[in-house]
Formats: C-alpha cells, structure tokens, sequence
DNA sequence: GTCTATAAACTGATAGAC
DNA sequence: GTCTATCAGTTTATAGAC
C-alpha cells in the first residue's frame, strides 16, 4: 500500500512548483533550468529528464492553471455573484502577498510574442477561461438584481479582468493600488464593501 | 551651418528607436544588442560605444518616454476632459497597432523583478506620472459636470490606467479587447460614445 | 532518475586598431 | 564612431555512465 503523501508529490510536480514561483515573479524569459536544478538541488539535466524542453515545462505550467482555475471556479457554483467577486478579488490578493506574484495571464500576454507557438495556443485558451468567469459573475449579479452598472455584462467583465491584471503589476511600485481598485470595482457594480 | 535634419537624429537616437521597438514588443530581457546592431546594420560594439552598460539604454528609454510622456500632456491643456480622455484611447490604439505593442508601464511592471535599481526606480516614477495624469482627468471631468461616476477621481483614474495596461496585453489574444474597454470607460463615466 | 561531461549558441561587455 | 577580435558567463539541450 502506498503512503499518505500522493504519488504525484514527485521531483516533476516539485518542478512544476518552482518553475510556478519563477514564472510569476521574474518571467518565462527570466529564469532558466540552473534556477530551477539549484533551487531543488539536483543537477540540470535531471530537469530535462522531465521537461525535456522548456517548451514542455511552459505548456505544463499553463496547463496546470487551467485545470486549478477549472477547479476554482465550479468549487463555488453556490455562492452568490458577489461572493465569487470577493473569491476573485482573494485570489488577487493572495498572488501580491506571495511575493508579488502577478497574474499568470499577464505574464502570458505580455511576454505573448515571444513564447512558442504551444504555448501561445495554452495562453489563448486560458485567458478565454478566465474572461468568460468574470463575465458570467457580472451576467448572474445584473440577473439576480445583486449588481448594478452601465454597460453589458460581457464589457463588464472584461474590465473586471483587465483592470485585476493590470492592477497586480501596478502593485509592485504601489501597494495602494489593489485596495483601491477592489473598491472601485465594487462601487461600480453598486455593491458595498464586505464587513470586516 | 547645420543641415535640415535635426543634429539628434544620429546613431544614438536610431539605436533608442530600434530598442524602443524592440521592448514593446519583445520585453526587456527577450531582446538583446545583437538585436540592435543588426537593425541598424552596424556592430555589436558600436551600440556599447553609445549605451555602456543594458541598463544605460533602459534608463535612457523610461526617460524619454517620461519626457514625451509630460509634452503628450501639456500639449492637450485646452482639451475637455472628455476630449483629453479620448485622445488617451488614440494613444493606446496606437501602441496596438503597431506590432501589438504593449504600454511602456506594463513591460516594466511585468519585468519588475528582474530590473536593475535603476530602472526600478526611473519605472516608479513613470507610472506615477502617468497615474496622475489619469486621476486628473476623471477629478477635472467631475468638477466640471461632464463626468458621471461612482467612488472617488482618484480610484476612477487608477482603474482606467490598469484597466488600459491589461487590455493592451488581452488584446494580443483577442483583437476585440480595446474596442470593449473603451465603450465600457465610457459608459461608466456618463459619457457617450463620440461621432464618428 | 540522477549523474558527469560536453556541445553549440547566445549574452553583456572590453581592448585596441583604424 | 565604428571596426575586429575576444572574453567570461549563461542558456538550452544531449550522450552516455551509474
């Protein structure tokens, strides 16, 4: 029988965990297989036996983040629009504090032209999956009457995310600048804020 | 007496050019001096004789994209807020079309980490003009009546500068982006949409 | 699965001739 | 100002031993 610890709890998900950290922090053009082999204490080429191209490890990368983001979003099928809004905004918060990780789509779009085309295709996908959540939380609040503001939902949500992304990199020279956006997004869809 | 062309047009404006080029799209750490020297057609060498170190150009480039930044502004100090807004969205159009660059505020923040101290430091003050900028206009559009919205100019303007910064990354995924956002700006501010 | 060893290309950077 | 020549360091990646 095998132990407690899940057997995907190997060198390749350790991999994909630190490769997780570099990516959101420096950039996919900014770190390599040394950061990675040092940071876990093999040597390099025990990182190609598992990716044996940096391609493979982006395209993994992003497919991790859809699957987690898939997961994410249908572990809150019961709660209210402005309860998944307060999930979302969570979410964001939590990437600045580690570290000031930014959003992975904004990593994604912004080194966009210079990734291989398998992980420009990853790229498109997601950033499709995340629009379409934040549209559907602006749809679900105008229908229920929770939500207030001009527009459609669908412009509605694109500025929810755009904003968010945008936000997260603004953060790094301005602390200030996730606080008061999370507020203003709310007083946009004519929420209050949530009680402390 | 000098010629017609101005006595800045030599190499070292060239070389600031192509590099500019270059960042917009590719990003700071994904472009290189052989990238350079080979668009301008001369040697590697060449480029160092101009900028020393990489981090001379970077700085040399957040400068004076802070110079033409503060002219773009005071050139428009007549205009309407409205007016002043909408030539914001020529600007930002602009950068998309052109080889779907990104804003200069967004490569920097994305890169953050990876930047030396004093690109960090030119990149802070940069987006603080550039926030204040946006603020302005949504505090100017307010006193004077033309402007509609909820929360303060302050939260308003940072929300339209993040706003802005992921949509012209989101835009490389989907065309669409743009359009969207600044109907939705619009919208949120009274405004309606201005004739063609 | 991890190691040693190594390849081939690229990077930022410098010295010194013209 | 630009050139040739060169450097030391890094990057992605592979071959083959253990």
């Amino acid at each position: 029988m095998k132990p407690a610890t899940d057997m995907k709890n190997d060198t390749s998900k350790r991999i994909l965990d630190i490769a997780e950290e570099l990516l959101l922090t420096r950039g996919f053009n900014a770190f390599s297989y040394q950061h990675i082999s040092s940071a876990l204490g093999v040597r390099n080429a025990a990182i190609h036996y598992h990716y044996p191209k940096k391609t493979d490890l982006g395209v993994a990368l992003i497919q991790r983040y859809r699957r987690r983001f898939q997961r994410f979003v249908e572990a809150q099928g019961g709660l209210t629009p402005a309860q998944q809004l307060e999930r979302y905004f969570t979410l964001t918060d939590a990437y600045f504090e580690h570290d000031q990780q930014i959003c992975p789509s904004g990593i994604l779009t912004t080194e966009y032209q210079t990734l291989p085309e398998e992980m420009q295709q990853q790229a498109n996908a997601f950033v499709d999956e995340m629009r379409d959540w934040a549209v559907r939380i602006a749809a679900c609040g105008r229908e229920d009457g929770s939500m207030r503001y001009a527009g459609t939902p669908q412009a509605m949500g694109v500025l929810m995310l755009a904003a968010l992304q945008g936000g997260l990199q603004l953060a790094r020279t301005d602390q200030t600048v996730l606080l008061t956006l999370k507020e203003q997004i709310r007083a946009l869809l004519g929420l209050t804020s949530p009680l402390p």
